[in-house]
DNA sequence: CATCATAATATGCATTATAGATATAAGTGA
DNA sequence: TCACTTATATCTATAATGCATATTATGATG
């Protein structure tokens, strides 16, 4: 491709070398649920700016690559995962929001259940899956807080405070009518830990005769005729989600 | 602000300048409500790429600018239009949708009253005003074509009927939770009028009294007082939108 | 082997939301 | 005053949901 020059009087310049051009980056918001609470995968920065600040996984977008693709390098890069359920969420741009020059970012979030963290947390010793405190509820949005292990609100680089705001009102919002909250759960899972999961992330609980109900009768379950074991009760049935056609 | 030159080998490179940058654009799905349809403003283009096809309005991100403000700018400088109901809509990033260049968009939706438009149209005689014809139901998404006023679909450029498409996926879906379908009101409307518009976005009719009461019992309306004149027949009730509080 | 504790599962009922049909009211124009 | 048309109000059937209660399957206990 091309190496270009952003210089302002080159002749015959063409309309796209006219401006100089803003970086563009994708950031990840990696998300899961651990102890009936929602968590965030952070990356603590070892250089300026926001030096010792917590940041989401990101990334610069290749000129060969797709938003989408330099989202899914990221995961597999930063946060050393794969497979994901991955999804745009929404551009910022505000001209400051990097202090050293112009940078856009992409953000994504990205699901995955918990046990699919273990490695990249025992590895890279810079990640840390923080908890995040919604102090809202429904899908008003509003801030929120990641806290660390001893409870205590992380610091936040860059715009990474408004990016969690939206991925979790984002979360909220389209976990009821899509197939997003089976992405935080194993292929086989029962019924309590799918409300679980939807507890963690709307913050409240659920109504359990209703959710299993809705949950039913949407269509996307089936049951694998396997049963948890080893309970000391009546054994939950395990279901998995159905394959989609298409 | 700086002039960058991308080169590979410049000594103490920062990370910011290592990679080429990509062009980052805005791209403006401008809709309306004309005659119990949905239509999208389109500019015809006149040089290459894609010279002849109909393009959404766009422009560069300037470096000192937000994306929202460049939305804006390309409202008024392209469309000529100002003061609408605007909101950043997805990021389209394919590497070669642009096949001179790397060029990322982030379209933006817009809605204002048909009336809005006139100026627009009789000013400049490469802007349309084209019918959407949308062939899928409810929120499920699909192709969408654009029509001109001969009832012919319009070829065009780029990505932009994905766009498009996006686009009327996500009216449809926030029209009910929202107050984005006033903005294709004027300030003063009947029930009836509302319903039309909500019937053209959604390419279906609505049960007159349920809708009646769902708009009444969401408490964004309040009477005038007033009433339509000149009917012939039983004048309906004007109503306004509430002002937001904050 | 009977009993108990526990949580999964199933069932029933009250409440609410919604769709659809129908009736009434309020204007215009003859 | 009357006929006409559409706005507005009311009513009923159906569906969705919340909540309470009953039943069932397992492991632990004696």
């Amino acid at each position: 491709m091309h190496i270009m020059m952003n210089r302002q009087n080159e002749p015959k310049m063409s309309e796209l070398d006219r401006y100089p051009k803003p970086a563009v980056t994708v950031d990840l918001v990696l998300m899961s649920v651990q102890d009936a609470r929602l968590t965030v995968l952070l990356q603590r920065r070892a250089t300026e700016p926001f030096a010792g600040r917590w940041a989401l996984p990101g990334g610069f977008v290749r000129v060969e690559e797709s938003l989408d693709a330099a989202a899914e390098r990221v995961l597999a890069e930063k946060a050393r995962m794969q497979g994901a359920w991955i999804e745009q969420l929404y551009s910022f741009g505000a001209p400051h929001r990097d202090p050293r020059d112009r940078v856009i970012t992409v953000a994504y979030f990205a699901l995955l259940p918990r046990a699919r963290f273990e490695a990249a947390l025992t590895d890279a010793g810079d990640l840390t899956l923080a908890t995040l405190e919604v102090s809202w509820e429904g899908e008003t949005g509003g801030p929120v807080a990641a806290l660390g292990p001893d409870g205590a609100a992380l610091p936040l680089a860059f715009d990474h405070g408004d990016i969690l705001s939206l991925a979790v009102k984002r979360l909220r919002g389209k976990l009821d009518y899509t197939e997003i909250g089976f992405a935080l759960l194993p292929d086989r899972f029962t019924l309590r830990e799918l409300q679980d999961v939807h507890e963690a992330i709307l913050g409240r609980p659920l109504n359990k005769p209703a959710f299993r109900r809705r949950m039913l009768e949407r269509g996307w379950l089936e049951s694998t005729g396997e049963r948890e074991t080893g309970t000391g009760f009546r054994p939950a049935e395990l279901y998995r989600l159905k394959p989609r056609k298409g």
